[in-house]
DNA sequence: GCCGTGTTTGACTTTTACGTCAAAGTCAAC
DNA sequence: GTTGACTTTGACGTAAAAGTCAAACACGGC
């Protein structure tokens, strides 16, 4: 047990490239072990690339999946630290909100265009 | 009526600036008209522009957003367009939905973080 | 007549998030 | 013992979406 991941192996499955899984170590989002020089990636730095990759389908800066990350390795203990995340967790949730419904109008007008698309297809091809 | 607005004005109604809007003019994304020189917005032209921002909102490249302005403009008329055009609106509702879940996931999560903030606010304010 | 504010074009710069390529090391398989 | 698949670092390149700055025109108010 206690496996590891090579570095391909995540790519293939995530789908992205080996440059990526490397920009994000650069950027100190993941911390990958190391035999000799080769990475091994371990099951929680996996999911770790899983949630980088959810925030950045969302639209978060890598700036602000590293700040998120490391919220959960380190969360503040001083008082107006705290205070000052609550008040940024807010923000990001009013903006994760809005975002959302702006999902959900775009999802109807495509329910709109993609019906009117059927009707005109149906159109032509009773025309024909 | 029949308003016009003047670019600044509507860089402040949405938070954004002159040059925003001047490169969706380029892009071709809005056609605002002129007196001599200077851009005229109609509200058709806010209208749009408002539409435009929640395209970016959602992770709409420019292309994609000139792409539906399109649509819009000028439905395609031919069959295998048509059924083209289905096919790629089939996949942006795919990707929509799976962004809305990113979001709806995250939004739980900010939920605990916020909450695990508050309960650690209070060990402090009563331990203090 | 000029001042402040707004507007224009054009050109150059910046930021983010990687892509691309080169040169070299590792390692199992044949 | 070399081929082939995989991996490394480092350096440079790129695309998208604006930001920034300069120089000049427009115009209502004082």
């Amino acid at each position: 047990m206690n496996k590891y991941y090579s570095i391909t192996e995540l790519t293939r499955e995530f789908g992205i490239s080996t440059r990526t899984l490397r920009f994000y170590e650069d950027e100190g989002l993941i911390h990958p072990e190391r035999r000799g020089r080769t990475r091994l990636f371990r099951p929680a730095d996996r999911h770790l690339i899983k949630e980088i990759l959810r925030g950045r389908r969302i639209g978060f800066t890598i700036a602000e999946i590293r700040e998120i990350i490391q919220v959960y390795k380190d969360p503040p203990g001083e008082m107006g630290q705290l205070q000052l995340l609550i008040k940024r967790v807010e923000e990001k949730r009013e903006d994760l909100r809005q975002k959302r419904k702006d999902i959900e109008d775009t999802l109807s007008e495509l329910d709109n265009v993609e019906e009117a698309c059927l009707t005109r297809l149906a159109e032509i091809g009773v025309g024909t």
